[in-house]
DNA sequence: TTTACATTTGAATAATTATTCAATTATTGT
DNA sequence: ACAATAATTGAATAATTATTCAAATGTAAA
């Protein structure tokens, strides 16, 4: 068995392309942080409460009503929505109001729309 | 307890805007292809590899020592890329070269990246 | 102050998945 | 043909996570 696991186990094949990516690519810290903007997005139920919200500010019922799901389940993914500024909520009477926060948002879900439909 | 795993109990805060939304959202099932789209990149070894292949074509070996994870877990994340048509490969000799193959990721990454900036 | 309803929350469960380990395939050079 | 190297692959493990269930808040009306 070849040591499968090392690093690259032996040699680099092209250094100088290594080190030419090595310094342009950006900290690892903004690379986790991007993979975690995705994940907010890379679950059905999140990615159609966000489709929602792109279009009308709607309370967690009429979400839940509408994406689907039952109402614990719709709390618990906004709760992560919120945590990351997703969204934003306003209170209203018993209501909840759910709302997007981001602009960059609307940029990611659009670019991807146009990927599934090429 | 309220009956909180129906969907949405008994009553809908407000019918017209539910039938104005589910009228306009697309297919669950684009909603579902966007997911995986975003579940693409919602893993940083994976976003690691896209960013890198986004500067330079490269081979596997290389990509282990710029990404930092074994040539295994590499090659496991290529195939889920390539399944997903994100990267495509060439063979030259021992090496395969990976590539990306698709456009719409460079937006993609564009735009997040100007998120996480902000 | 009860009662009803909208939402949140914590714990448990089930499902998904990233990585490792070990073995195998493919290609090149000796 | 044989050895060496690059990459792929399958199975197992460990970690993460979406949903459900049950209970608890918070708010408003009776």
């Amino acid at each position: 068995m070849a040591d499968n696991n090392a690093i690259c186990s032996a040699i680099i094949i092209d250094q100088k392309k290594v080190d030419r990516v090595n310094k342009t690519l950006p900290l690892s810290e903004e690379t986790k942080e991007m993979a975690t903007l995705f994940k907010a997005l890379a679950d059905p139920t999140r990615l159609r409460i966000v489709q929602s919200l792109l279009l009308e500010e709607l309370c967690v019922c009429d979400l839940s009503t509408i994406v689907k799901v039952s109402i614990s389940a719709i709390s618990h993914q906004l709760r992560l929505l919120r945590t990351m500024r997703i969204v934003k909520y306003r209170k209203q009477g018993k209501q909840v109001y759910y709302s997007l926060n981001d602009e960059h948002i609307t940029q990611l879900i659009r670019t991807a729309t146009e990927h599934v439909r090429e």
